[in-house]
DNA sequence: CGTTATGTACACCGCCCTGTGTACTTACCG
DNA sequence: CGGTAAGTACACAGGGCGGTGTACATAACG
């Protein structure tokens, strides 16, 4: 709509009609679930016809699978990729980003297709278990003592914060970093020169 | 099937076509979950006409409501009324049912329906919040600082292991309970005649 | 006995869903 | 110019869904 100057009833020349249904489909997705929302609809919402949807996507399982790997970029390197901030505070980010983030749709797909054979559901366990790796990598660079287990532990966390967010309708991301920084002032080795506060569980 | 004895065509004497209805419910809607699971489905494996099934429910709406109210006994109060444990153990306790229990519907349901006014979202809602609470009580009662900030903290625990097996397919409870053994330890001023063992939760 | 409550069996409605078939239109490029 | 790639518009097939209507069968009770 912005930019793109179509025809009467010829394509559109802003270029990207997959863009586009991908972008529908981020917005789609969260405000309505996966499985309540049909190709029409979608297809209206990215202004593209259907025949061409089915052109760029074999049929909708694969293109839920496509959808998920387009949020990769935001959430993931956005976070860890901040050289500005200590591994301690790297650590702690990733408990803030959730009101900019859309309540992780990985688990929402996994529950949704309910299939672990999935293409979407694979990738989501594939990218749930590199968010535990890049959280071991950050864990390990702070000087943890176990480093794999902390960072599969904050996935827990940041996990949990998710689901309870979505059931509770309420935020539950400050308990979560709460909670997240006590293991890693207990995880570490006292070394760093942070600001530990003694707290035990601040918000 | 068991003792039911039917005549030819008749009514089933076993008494309780609406138990049979929830009972396949919770069997299907597990398995299948709750959109995949067709009422013409739930009411063959029930052995009961749609008739009837129509006749106990209003809709299917309702029926997932209901099913939702039916693991409520086993699951909640079946960890928190056990006397014979310490406040500390009966806290852990809460992390060791997942092989027996269903992996948590709640959060199926809540992210299935996708309507946070749906009834069974709200039911959702309110046990969330009744598990919190128990587990609340039961750190008070342990002698928590803060009990009810560490009820939520356990609470979160438990939906993050669930959420996380559901997506990674693999127990993630093992993990949910260590980090709730550091949060318990750190929480409780060190009165308790438990068995605090010194591992990772050192200081 | 007859009545009433409960249930069966099964066809059927209307709706929405994914996906395709057909015919037409436009931009681009050699 | 002519061809090709990309897209539109729209109907429609095929299937599953939630839910209902109809006619019949049985058990329990007075």
């Amino acid at each position: 709509m912005t930019e793109l100057e179509k025809g009467p009833t010829g394509r559109r020349r802003g270029r990207g009609a997959r863009e586009r249904i991908l972008l529908a489909s981020q917005q789609l997705f969260r405000e309505q679930g996966i499985n309540r929302t049909g190709m029409n609809e979608l297809c209206a919402a990215a202004e593209v016809s259907k025949r061409t949807a089915y052109q760029h996507f074999s049929g909708k399982d694969e293109l839920v699978a496509e959808y998920l790997r387009w949020f990769d970029p935001s959430v993931l390197s956005g976070v860890f990729d901040r050289t500005d901030l200590t591994p301690r505070e790297r650590l702690l980010a990733a408990f803030d980003i959730p009101a900019t983030t859309p309540l992780c749709p990985y688990i929402g797909a996994a529950v949704e297709l309910h299939d672990p054979e999935h293409p979407a559901s694979q990738y989501a366990r594939e990218y749930k278990q590199a968010v535990a790796a890049r959280l071991a990598d950050a864990a390990r660079e702070a000087g943890a003592a176990d480093p794999e287990q902390l960072g599969e532990q904050l996935a827990l966390l940041i996990d949990g914060a998710a689901a309870r967010t979505r059931v509770l309708n309420a935020d539950a991301f400050p308990t979560a970093a709460a909670v997240a920084a006590v293991l890693i002032d207990n995880a570490i080795p006292a070394t760093a020169g942070d600001d530990r506060r003694r707290e035990e569980a601040s918000r």
